[in-house]
DNA sequence: TTCATTATGTTGATATTATCAACAAATGAC
DNA sequence: GTCATTTGTTGATAATATCAACATAATGAA
């Protein structure tokens, strides 16, 4: 990276962070087939990994941990529910609130999910020493944790 | 974030990568039209700005820098000319390809994105001190850089 | 040289994801 | 009860991604 006239710096870390998604994402589109037979995608996946960190719970907090538009997520979490990977159910204490939890084959495919993005990171994080990874992700955990 | 039965860990960089990206997005996405009047987009303000720090670069290389696909760059970046932002020309030692550089309006999109991102990137980083800070770039630059 | 192969960039067709406004129903404040 | 707010959904549209096919240029082997 080059360190010619930058009037305002750490744009940096942002490019950084966009090539790091992008890596993940296309490893794992390429090993799709073989580990996402129910192609939920890379935004279900995502959906489908946050659910297995906390369900049980409401869409609109789901819709804050993975910050992605309400709309959208309506939208992935039916695609997910046509497939059998998810259940909705309405909360007994708030009539509006839609309380949302992972099948047993949601958690199939969540495990399934989970082995091929660690397999991928760890790849990406090859340049890292498991110390500085650790590193890494308090330093992710602390800006970003939910 | 849980730690329940976990195979094999660490989707959750993955995971908390995703959402820096996506609070970055949100908050440009808002402030966007202060900063965004050629309306280049997060696609093209990528663009712009790997260019910024690599031009002049061809567009095979610059297709592996920010890790997209090429068919979507070549678009990029046919709305990036016809937006006077970008020049094209072709490379005097090899007649496929193409060498980008930024024009005089282009720098100026440029800086003000810079600005903006900057901006947005140091207030999600607010949790952060100034060496955690330093400390995340370097890790990401060892893993990520170019 | 000729031929096959590879690299580069573009285009077309399609799929996926994102955005934003409008809406119904439930809740809560007053 | 009335009004504003919250929650989730739907519709319409835009933006981005994916993948195959293609034209052209370069490369290398025979």
């Amino acid at each position: 990276m080059s360190t010619k006239t930058r009037a305002t710096p750490d744009i940096e870390v942002g490019q950084l962070v966009d090539r790091f998604m992008r890596h993940i994402h296309a490893d794992l589109g390429r090993k799709a087939p073989t580990f996402d037979p129910e192609k939920v995608g890379p935004a279900g996946g995502m959906v489908l990994m946050a659910l297995a960190d906390h369900e049980p719970v409401a869409i609109h907090e789901l819709v804050r941990i993975i910050a992605r538009d309400k709309a959208q997520v309506t939208r992935l979490l039916q695609s997910l529910g046509t497939k059998g990977l998810i259940e909705k159910s309405q909360s007994p204490v708030d009539g509006r609130v839609c309380v949302l939890r992972l099948t047993a084959k949601g958690w199939e495919t969540v495990t399934r999910l989970r082995y091929a993005v660690a397999e991928s990171i760890d790849g990406l994080l090859e340049p890292l020493s498991t110390q500085e990874r650790d590193n890494l992700k308090v330093l992710l955990r602390k800006a970003f944790g939910t």
